[in-house]
DNA sequence: TAGTGGTCTAGACCACAAA
DNA sequence: TTGTGGTCTAGACCACTAG
């Protein structure tokens, strides 16, 4: 029936989230965990890991006793804000064709805030770069990373900072990103961040000032982003813990 | 050793917390699951989701083949945004002893967006609560809430809404608060919300604008919430998924 | 009472990291 | 090679919902 690799929950996810995106499910609710089971034909368990992974994402809910249904105010969300990954495939998800534009890419020495958050020496050279992403000709988020030099091991040219950064960081550097520790804050728009972007100065904003860990959990960038909120609305769920 | 109910993950999940928190594993380095399982006496897999739940808290990383580990700058997160479910909790694990005030309740009639998101009639009656959620003397969140009057029918007084908004629901509403679906905006502060914030007009402020969902899946629930980020800093954790 | 999801077990095999 | 976490199974029993 199904083939390992992917694994199986992942398999069995994808299964049903299909059909739930098709809506075959009558009345929005679906099938029980033996029948699913028996369907695909793995353990009640993989469709358990299967259902709380959909669960978490606000795919369905589900309620002992009576059953599992879909979530329909979770399917609109199109951009949930922990998973976000990166900027480009959180903008085709909202059925743009991005495309990037890099403003800047300069080096300097790391003050003492950069310092701290990286885990470097004072003065140590950092890489910045902004950079734009744009659907069509609108710009819709402005990003600037910063990253220590000495991290980025293989040369690299302007052009190279284009992929996302996770991808830059892994070709150059040898760093596999693991997580974003994240920041929200308000800003104020100046006339920098207005021209790159496109909107009045003094016009409120939503910005993520944020660090990137490695998988090995060590900080390898910072990063604050500055977001159009019109053209991308930032949504997310909150629960009960 | 242990007793069921609450269940054993959830035993499991304290114990470990509590021993990362009084920093009893040398290096940060936690013990292997097996081990876990047989100093608990309960089965790998309830220590695998007790592990697990850890991890999407921050609280830990695993490494396949190396081991499990505390993750520092997980711990230092106070606020995690998917976690906020009373503004009071938030408000005591940063350390303050909140108190709260209301400034207004009144009722109106539903317009057209109330009546959309709360799946009711335009011009049914909507009561509206202004709460002030304060740090000493420091106004630190303003919520405005708003319940469709006719979920009330348990009758209320001013000082009743001064208890968290899902025990409020419960207790006039029979209305069990499952979840919100937040959107986040960014405002500017004007005269009205700089007043009861005590903040500069024209100041940036992240507002939440949500609706609350009860664990039947009916929106209960309108809320925007402006708070002060310099006094509560917003933080999350972004994975690949 | 029948059927659903919630919890838990004991054990198997795999992929990967470190010695 | 050894030990770790990752995946999966088959089955047990419980708590809850709904007819």
């Amino acid at each position: 029936m199904l083939e390992r690799k992917p694994s199986l929950t992942d398999q069995a996810k994808s299964y049903i989230k299909q059909r739930i995106v098709n809506d075959e499910f009558e009345g929005g609710r679906i099938p029980s965990e033996t029948v699913l089971a028996n369907e695909l034909g793995v353990s009640r368990t993989t469709i358990r890991d299967a259902l709380s992974r959909l669960e978490n994402e606000g795919t369905v809910y589900r309620r002992q006793g009576s059953g599992t249904y879909v979530n329909n105010p979770g399917l609109q969300i199109k951009t949930r804000l922990e998973e976000i990954w990166s900027y480009e495939s959180v903008l085709r998800d909202h059925g743009y064709t991005p495309s990037t534009r890099i403003l800047t890419v300069r080096t300097s020495a790391a003050d003492e805030t950069q310092a701290e958050n990286l885990r470097i020496e004072v003065g140590e050279e950092i890489v910045t770069v902004e950079k734009l992403f744009l659907e069509d000709q609108d710009p819709v988020i402005l990003a600037v990373n910063q990253v220590p030099r000495k991290l980025l091991s293989v040369p690299f040219v302007e052009s190279d900072w284009h992929q996302p950064i996770y991808e830059f960081l892994w070709r150059h550097g040898q760093q596999r990103l693991g997580y974003y520790l994240s920041e929200i804050v308000p800003v104020i728009v100046d006339r920098k961040i207005g021209s790159a972007l496109g909107v009045d100065v003094g016009q409120p904003l939503i910005s993520f000032s944020e660090i990137g860990f490695s998988e090995e959990n060590e900080p390898i960038l910072m990063a604050c982003s500055y977001i159009r909120d019109d053209l991308l609305r930032l949504r997310l769920i909150r629960r009960r813990t």
